[in-house]
Formats: C-alpha cells, sequence, structure tokens
RNA sequence: GGAGAGGUGGCUGAGUGGUCGAAAGCAGCGGUUUGCUAAACCGUCGUACGGUCAAAAGCUGUACCGAGAGUUCGAAUCUCUCCCUCUCCGCCA
C-alpha cells in the first residue's frame, strides 16, 4: 500500500512509473475519488462537529438546572442527516481505500522496463548444464519408476495436483529441508521460527494476498483461518503493529513451512509432475531493514539462496524481473532458475523480492531510528521451494541405469549415496 | 465445548454516563544544574484521517480505551455479538 499523502504529492510521476507495469486500472479515478471522498469527510464531520458542540452545552446546563428538552430535541434531529453523510463516507472510503490497495508498488529505479517475462534480464549464470549420453528422463516418469513418487494415490487420497512420496523420496525432501535450514542458520546468519501454517485475513492483508488475491487461496470454512501460501505470511506478520529496535537490524528470519495454492487460472500450466500442487514445502527467507540498507541486503538474501543451489552442484541463473513481471507488492525482485534435464529448460526455484515499505504500511511495522518512528523495508525469498529441488536433484543426478546419485553435499542427511528403484506393491 | 475472571496510551495502572484522548508513575524526548556520570528540577510526550497553509510548523475538526453493533442529547463507562488472555472442568496429540 502506498503512503497517501506522498501518492496525493507526487501523482504524475508515480503514475508513469507504475505505467511500466501495464495497464493498472482505476488509476485516472484517484484524483477525482480522492476529492469527493475528503469533501465528504468534510461535511460530515462539521456536521459532527455541531452535534457534539451542542451536546457538550446541554451537559453543562443540565448541571445549571435548565431545561434542556428543546436541545435534545434539535440534536436529535441531526441524526438523520448525520446518519445519511456517515453513509455517503462510508461508501467513497470504500470505494478510495479499494482503489488505493489495488495499485502496486512501485519498481526500483534499477528495475528494466518490459512487458513480460521474455523482457527479463539475466545477471548470473552459474554451473554448466550436465551433458547426457543418454536421453535424461523427466522427474515424471523417474519418480514413479523410483517407487519414491506416486501421483495417482495422492490424486485418490486428495486430487489432482497432490504428491505423496514413499521411502527414499519422503527421505530425500526432509532431508532438503534440514540442509537449507542448516545452511541458513548456521552459515548465513537466519534465526529459524516455526509458525503456524494458518493465517487470519488481517496478515493475510498485510503482506497483501488479501482482498486482491483472495482466489489464489484456500480458506478453512467457518474460521477466519486461510492455509498460507507462503511463510512470508506468517513470518512478516510476526512483526504486525510493532515497532523494531533500529539498531537491531536487519532482522534476518528463516522458516520451512508448507505452501498452499489453490493455482486458480493455471489450469493448462505444468500439468504434469510436482512442479505446479497445491501443497508444497519451502523454506523461506525474510529480512526486516532500515531503507537504506534494503538493497544491499536483497543482494544478500538473493545469494543466499543461491548457495544452497551451489552446494547442491545444480546449474542455475539469477534474472531480475521487468516491470511488466513483477509480482503486485515487490519493488525489485530477483528469480532464481535451475536447469531441469528432463524439460530441457531452467525453471523458477526461488523469488527474492524487497517490498521496500508496501507490506510494512499495511501490516504496520515500524522501527526507531532516531526520535521518530518510520515503516520498515521487508524482504522475503525462497530459499528454496524444496519440491522442486527435488525434482532438480532427481534429473539432474539421474544415471544411465535408472538410479539417482544423492549429492555430496546431502549424504549426512540421507545416510545414502544413491537412490535406487524399489517395486511398490501396485 | 462448559463455567468464571479480565482486555485502557511504549509499560505499570486509575477511571461505572457530561471539558476523558483519558489521572498518576515509569520509560522516552527537550532543557536547567553539573568537571563527567548519577541525581534533582522544569517542560514535553499517542495514532490515523480531514481543514487551514505554497509547504512545514502551528492552530483546528473527526475518529480511536480488544473488534463490531446498539441505547442516549452525550459512552472508556450501560446492552448485545464476536475475538483474545488467564483459571477450573471436559475432550484430545
Amino acid at each position: 500500500m502506498h503512503d497517501l499523502s506522498h501518492f496525493r504529492a507526487n501523482f504524475d510521476q508515480i503514475a508513469q512509473r507504475l505505467s511500466t507495469r501495464g495497464n493498472i486500472p482505476g488509476l485516472e479515478q484517484f484524483r477525482e475519488l480522492d476529492r469527493k471522498r475528503r469533501a465528504a469527510l468534510t461535511e460530515a464531520e462539521q456536521l459532527k462537529a455541531k452535534a457534539n458542540a451542542e451536546a457538550a452545552n446541554i451537559g453543562k446546563l443540565k448541571k445549571e438546572g435548565a431545561d434542556t428538552s428543546a436541545l435534545q430535541e434539535s440534536v436529535r434531529a441531526m441524526k438523520t442527516s448525520m446518519a445519511a453523510l456517515d453513509e455517503d463516507v462510508k461508501a467513497l472510503d470504500g470505494e478510495f481505500s479499494e482503489l488505493l490497495q489495488g495499485i502496486p508498488n512501485v519498481p526500483h529505479e534499477s528495475v528494466p522496463e518490459g512487458k513480460g517475462a521474455e523482457d527479463n534480464v539475466e545477471v548470473r549464470r552459474a554451473g554448466e548444464p550436465r551433458s547426457f549420453d543418454f536421453e535424461p528422463k523427466a522427474h515424471w516418469d523417474l519418480g514413479p519408476e523410483l517407487g519414491i513418487l506416486d501421483l495417482e494415490r495422492a490424486a485418490k487420497i486428495t486430487g489432482a495436483r497432490f504428491a505423496l512420496y514413499w521411502g527414499m523420496g519422503a527421505k530425500l525432501e526432509r532431508a532438503l529441508i534440514n540442509f537449507m535450514l542448516d545452511v541458513h542458520t548456521r552459515e548465513h546468519g537466519y534465526t529459524e521460527v516455526l509458525p503456524p501454517f494458518m493465517a487470519n485475513s488481517a496478515s493475510l492483508f498485510g503482506t497483501g494476498q488479501l482482498p486482491k488475491f483472495k482466489d489464489d487461496l484456500f480458506k478453512c470454512e467457518g474460521h477466519d483461518f486461510w492455509l498460507i501460501p507462503t511463510a512470508e505470511v506468517p513470518v512478516t506478520n510476526i512483526y504486525r503493529d510493532e515497532t523494531l529496535e533500529g539498531a537491531e537490524m536487519p532482522i534476518q528470519l528463516c522458516a520451512y513451512t508448507p505452501c498452499f495454492r489453490s493455482e486458480a487460472g493455471s489450469y493448462g500450466r505444468d500439468v504434469r509432475g510436482i512442479i505446479r500442487v497445491h501443497q508444497f514445502q519451502k523454506v523461506e527467507l525474510v529480512k526486516f531493514t532500515r531503507p537504506e540498507q534494503s538493497y544491499e541486503e536483497l543482494d544478500k538474501l538473493t545469494g543466499d539462496a543461491e548457495d544452497i543451489l551451489r552446494r547442491l552442484g545444480l546449474p542455475f541463473r539469477t534474472v531480475v524481473l521487468c516491470t511488466g513481471d513483477m509480482g503486485f507488492s515487490s519493488a525489485k525482485t530477483y528469480d532464481i532458475e535451475v536447469w531441469l534435464p528432463g524439460q530441457n529448460n531452467y525453471k523458477e526455484i526461488s523469488s527474492c523480492s524487497n517490498f521496500e515499505a508496501f507490506q510494512s504500511r499495511r501490516a504496520g511495522i515500524r522501527f526507531r531510528g532516531g526520535k521518530k518512528s518510520e515503516y520498515a523495508h521487508t524482504l522475503n525469498g525462497s530459499g528454496l521451494a524444496v519440491g522442486r529441488t527435488w525434482v532438480a536433484i532427481i534429473e539432474n543426478y539421474q544415471q544411465k541405469d535408472g538410479t539417482v546419485l544423492v549429492p555430496e553435499a546431502l549424504r549426512p542427511y540421507m545416510n545414502e549415496e544413491v537412490i535406487r528403484p524399489v517395486k511398490r506393491n501396485a
């Protein structure tokens, strides 16, 4: 969410930069709606001020023992018009905040302009895609053949776009979670947290999923609880409506959680395998920083995520998203894409963003710097998406005989060097 | 799920219908004093959104005492619903 007075004062300039994200509906109505809303507010407040003054007067006169029934009647008579004005304000206010809350963050000046994914700019490439002396398989073939991934039964238990892992498949997932958490806590200075996997509406509003993206979420019937789409939601909201100590920043947290996404509107995409599922696991990195340090911290956070891929020996590239491809709340985003030989392509495995004060204004996350408190900057990134890392390992480390080599770094967590096919009762 | 107690400013804590946005204390901030620290003393000290202003300051209005609705000329104070915390019971990993 934007700072209203700043947005109003710099409207033309901000609108200009926002337009590089694509068309933003309602932006052209902003000024007129803002004017109408303020006019209605002023009118309603003036009437209330009058009524309040009369009520105070009644109190004074009553103490003196005077008859106030005529005055009481006149205040009572103001009530209907007061209610009507309040209705106007409420309606305009609702319309206005819907508009304001629907305006995405302004891209940072370093973000390249562009329309979509094809305009993203590669900033780094690491590791060489391996050359196979056989036709590498995709994980949706390899997983079932190894007896470690069972999509049919997952569909029976729940439905399409769910996964059931068996044996070494389940263990690999668990090993990856532990490995990532260990690296981030021991080597990168993050504090591990284990948050609730459901969050309330206020939290989802704070990080920007609500109200605009509620169709992407799963809601618990009869409760104000939503399944989290990412650990970003509960972890960022740890400090909702709090004031942090500026001297203690940046605060760096990491968390493992499952993530739940309805994937509404992505019906045709990534239908095979477990690239896109309703429930997946992720280790998330979250930072709270002072404004002047947030971009340096974004680079570090992105590097922390890349470090996991380096340690696992997985080739990747990092791109900076262009204005047209960025998420709603982000001011700058790096995507890290891992090489998947089964698909002969790089595939997103981490997304690292600086939201500047966009989330903290919504969520009320401040810090005390000098005398005054100001809004913190919030950042987060996947470190990494565990399911997709699982896919990358299976596909990149597959061997001609159908087995999968366990990357060196994971062996202490797996107690095995090779994943071999196991017959399941099918 | 049942019964009871409670939710007031950064914190502690007063306030049961009429200058209460809210006493007092602590913390914070500005200052006086001081060789320095400490102490003492004086002052200041909530947020959001409006109006005034070129803008800021200032002045001023409205709203906010867990959330929402209601009663009343007037609500932190009364009524209802919900949420949260604590205690006991039940259930449960």
